[in-house]
DNA sequence: ATACATATCTTACAGATGTAGTTTATATTA
DNA sequence: TAATATAAACTACATCTGTAAGATATGTAT
């Protein structure tokens, strides 16, 4: 259950597993339609990628076609990203992240005072 | 002062410039001959390609040796790295990011306690 | 002045990534 | 059933990335 590598390029195709899970190709060249512009072959060899590094799995629904279904669960590799950017940049600390972002003005009053609530719901 | 793009590689070097400053090419493989193990010939690519993306300028001093410093602030690329980060994977907001880490359980008490405070201290 | 060391410059090369075209097999339509 | 559409498989190809070796020019030691 090691994560596998996600490109960035993949990762917009894993959500749309992540959303609709179990879908056809056509569907997520459709759902992809209008945040991309990608032909419709870049999504194949997207899936196709995905399919061979075991971060999604296909089950064939006929002689031609497949459902496919994320087989890397969304909240874990958010998870297991978040960890790896953090180590990059920040010493693999949530606290000096912050810390910086607060600096640099980027949080509003609101997203101050929802952030404390979500630490005091913490303890 | 568009931030040029830092693979990983190069970002061990940038580390080390952020971290000494105006420093020989020399200077840097000692530096990171504890963290690395990667050869002379190694660095002298990642700093020669930081040099060419104006990451980092050099400045002649002699025929043949150089000194390089940053030319990208550590501040503003880590902001702006996190920033693409949260973007890509939490549709730009540090809450649903700090939220999911909530969830994980990976944060401790003591860091609740702390970006509390951090958050306390910016009201 | 000559040999040696070495920093930079040039070149290399495999694997990852973005982006797709071509071929093949199968389903659908007329 | 024959033509057509299309999903998947296979192939392609330029750029980026990690990782360095070889060539060249320059400084240093004898």
């Amino acid at each position: 259950m090691n994560m596998p590598q996600i490109t960035e390029a993949e990762l917009k195709v894993m959500k749309v597993l992540w959303e609709l899970h179990d879908v056809t190709s056509t569907q997520i060249v459709d759902r992809l339609a209008g945040t991309s512009d990608w032909k419709p072959k870049t999504i194949y060899t997207l899936i196709a990628r995905l399919v061979t590094k075991e971060a999604v799995s296909a089950r064939k629904i006929d002689g031609k076609s497949y459902l496919y279904s994320p087989n890397v669960n969304e909240e874990e590799y958010k998870s297991h990203a978040s960890k790896s950017f953090l180590k990059k940049l920040y010493n693999g600390s949530m606290n000096l992240m912050l810390a910086g972002y607060i600096k640099e003005q980027k949080l509003s009053r609101e997203d101050i005072d929802r952030l404390k609530k979500l630490l005091d719901e913490e303890e």
